[in-house]
DNA sequence: TCTCTGATTCGACGGATGTCGAGACAGGTA
DNA sequence: TACCTGTCTCGACATCCGTCGAATCAGAGA
C-alpha cells in the first residue's frame, strides 16, 4: 500500500466513452485514457492486471504477483504502483500482506472506448 | 507509405484473446499485444487512430491528419509510424497523399481482451 | 522492545521515447 | 527537364522508463 494515497487517475471522471471508431476522441478524453493505455501497454504489467482481475475473490496479494516474474520486489512494486496510478488497480494492506484489486469500470470504459 | 514495409505486428498471430480477467494472459500473448496498448498510450497517437478509425470512407489522408495537431509534420509521420508497427493502421500512397486505414480486427482484438 | 518478513521508496544506470530542423524522396505539373 | 508540394528519414536533444541494489517502513510475534 501507498504511504499516502498516491495522485491516482479517475477513469471514470474521463469525458466519456463514444467508441474511438465512431466519432474523434476529444483531445480532453485522449488525455484522461492515453495513460490507462500506457499503463498495459508493458507485458509485465499486462500481465500482473491479468492476475489481479483473473484472481480468485477478485484480489491477489504482491506476496502471489511477485514470484511469477523473473523480476525484484522493487520492480515488481514499481509496475504495480504505475498500474495504481492509472487508475486501473486498488491496492490494500491487511496484516502483513498488501492485496490489489481491479479498480471497476475502469477496464469497461476502454473496452468501451476500442469496441466497434 | 513506408519506403519498404516495416517490420509490421500482426495482431491476429497473437495466442488469442479470453478476456484479461477470464484467466491469466500468457506470456506470449502479453509480449504479443502488449506494443499495441503502448502505442495507443499517447494522446496524440490515441486521437489520430480514432481520427483514421471514425474517417468517412475508412481512411484518412497525412494531410487531414497533420493540422489537427500542434506538432510537426516528422513528428506526426513518427506517430504514424508507431501505430503502423503496432499492426494498428495501415498505410497506402495514392498519388500524392499518402492515406492511413484501421486494421481490421486489431481494435477488436484490444477490445476482447478488455471485455469482461 | 527487539527481530523477522513483506512491501515500498530511493538513487542510479542504460536504453527507449517525443520532439524538432534539415535534408531526401515521390509524384504532379509546367 | 525543372520545379513545387506532400511525406518520410535522419540526426540530435532532453526527457522518460524499466531495472536493480540498498535503505526504509509496516506489522506480527517472541
Amino acid at each position: 500500500m501507498p504511504k499516502q494515497a498516491p495522485p491516482r487517475l479517475d477513469l471514470t471522471a474521463a469525458p466519456c466513452c463514444a467508441p474511438l471508431t465512431q466519432r474523434r476522441v476529444p483531445t480532453e478524453t485522449a488525455a484522461a485514457l492515453a495513460p490507462a493505455f500506457k499503463a498495459l501497454g508493458d507485458p509485465v504489467r499486462l500481465q500482473l492486471m491479468s492476475m489481479i482481475a483473473s484472481a480468485e475473490g477478485g484480489e491477489a496479494c504482491v506476496c502471489d504477483l511477485t514470484p511469477a516474474f523473473d523480476l525484484t520486489g522493487p520492480t515488481i512494486s514499481h509496475h504495480l504502483r504505475v498500474l495504481r496510478e492509472a487508475g486501473l488497480v486498488d491496492a490494500e494492506r491487511r496484516g502483513t500482506w498488501v492485496w490489489y484489486r481491479a479498480r471497476p469500470g475502469a477496464l469497461r470504459q476502454l473496452a468501451a472506448l476500442l469496441a466497434s
